[in-house]
DNA sequence: CAGTGGTCTAGACCACGCC
DNA sequence: GCGTGGTCTAGACCACTGT
């Protein structure tokens, strides 16, 4: 037990309850602990490695974030069983995955006016049919080859003349916010199975029927009034979307 | 500012870093405390509140945990403005969403069987073709329609019969680790867009080419050792990812 | 009852940003 | 140099679990 009084230094830059918890990642990560293990009571490992009980818990609440442990009231701290379906898919990594392939990525606008609300928009935005709107339209395309189509609306409060400055990288809450009197606070996306049509194909350059990931996003301020609007096609046959869950290694 | 002592109760059984932090909650999302205003500092607000400084930490680190505040050492403590784009889709919540409808759901196994290993299994459990394998698949209803199909595979180490009780809502990393003899710790899920082919039309009850989302799950052991893979056909008109994003109000 | 984790305190020292 | 957040301590009391 004296070894274990060297994995902690005290003088180091590094945090003690950040060493505290590596060093109990890497025992559970390698199976010393097992799921369904308790691990040592806080006390007693505050007295082992000499250090405050505050300390330690602080530690345990890290892996408690990562989900390798839980803990009990009363009884202990216990190695958890990694969940693997409770999965979830990250839609941001889109560029950055596109650009990992050593691709380059551009968003293209191919259209960006003032138009009177059709009756879906109007119905998305709860405003009258024929309210002014702003119009977006752009392309993805990495190495010249369109990847993605979007179509954006967003409410137009402030008359504020289109910036063909604001139009690069122009994410859909970033348009709201810009041209809506309210800031964005929250958002839905919903995704979906779809298929190309028409106009579709021939923007995204392939065949009509293309299976095609869909996802509408309706961006909303602070009194749940949505202030904008969009759907972004992905294709099929060039994006996907991948994730990993469970223990993972946050070092490598 | 004698009101706002008024805020906390010290001798509440709710914690006080709890309600400290549900104050600063409401008072952002009111718009009292905009994007990029600064709060005030911990030894101000501890003191107002007659409370320690690390018990208003605490209250400070689930605000920064739910992203309305960061911290900047040195500065002090900011509303953060809500990140919109940065969205991630569940999948765990397949059968809550099914039974919120109001819907019955239930998991059927059409097979169950040693199979030898085909090439494309080989490849993704990296073992070799012909080897020893458990092959699943199963069929998910909602009021007996067919929403979606999923085919299994794991390793068979533990010649360890197949019970029928273990196949009620079989997850893939449960089947591994029923029948494997590592632990599931990581897994990797892909979703894609595709369509039916004629079998899985059939089975689904749809018409030929019909879009899906299909989700390709590979479980892994500690040593990043495949242990099990399948795959899971949505039918795409009848399921949606739905995700929401910003601040989400936890008591709605 | 003793032992556990959950909360809280009143100090302390540090590294950092700014003036 | 001063104020900020980041870390840490050595206590304390509580609610909960098991016996």
């Amino acid at each position: 037990m004296v070894q274990e009084d060297m994995i902690i230094d005290k003088h180091s830059v590094i945090p003690i309850y950040y060493q505290l918890f590596k060093y109990f990642e890497k025992r559970i990560r390698s199976g010393d602990f097992k799921p369904g293990d308790a691990l040592p009571t806080e006390m007693e490992i505050a007295e082992r490695f000499g250090i405050s009980r505050m300390t330690v818990r602080r530690a345990i609440a890290e892996l408690a974030n990562l989900g390798m442990v839980y803990t009990q009231k009363g009884k202990g701290t216990f190695v958890a069983r990694p969940k693997l379906d409770n999965v979830v898919f990250n839609l941001d990594n889109f560029y950055d995955e596109v650009r990992q392939k050593g691709l380059e990525c551009r968003t293209k606008l191919l259209e960006a006016r003032i138009i009177k609300a059709d009756p879906l928009t109007a119905k998305r935005l709860q405003i009258d049919v024929n309210t002014r709107c702003l119009f977006f339209r752009f392309v993805i395309t990495a190495d010249e080859e369109p990847l993605a189509y979007e179509t954006k609306y967003t409410i137009y409060a402030k008359q504020k003349p289109i910036l063909e400055s604001e139009l690069k990288d122009s994410s859909l809450s970033r348009l709201a916010a810009v041209h809506s009197d309210s800031t964005p606070v929250s958002s839905k996306k919903v995704l979906m199975a779809s298929q190309t049509t028409e106009e579709e194909s021939e923007i995204l350059g392939v065949a009509c029927n293309t299976p095609v990931i869909l996802v509408v996003q309706t961006v909303y301020d602070q009194n749940k009034k949505p202030i904008a609007w969009g759907k972004t096609l992905y294709r099929g046959d060039r994006y996907k979307l991948t994730i990993y869950d469970g223990w993972l290694s946050g070092d490598e």
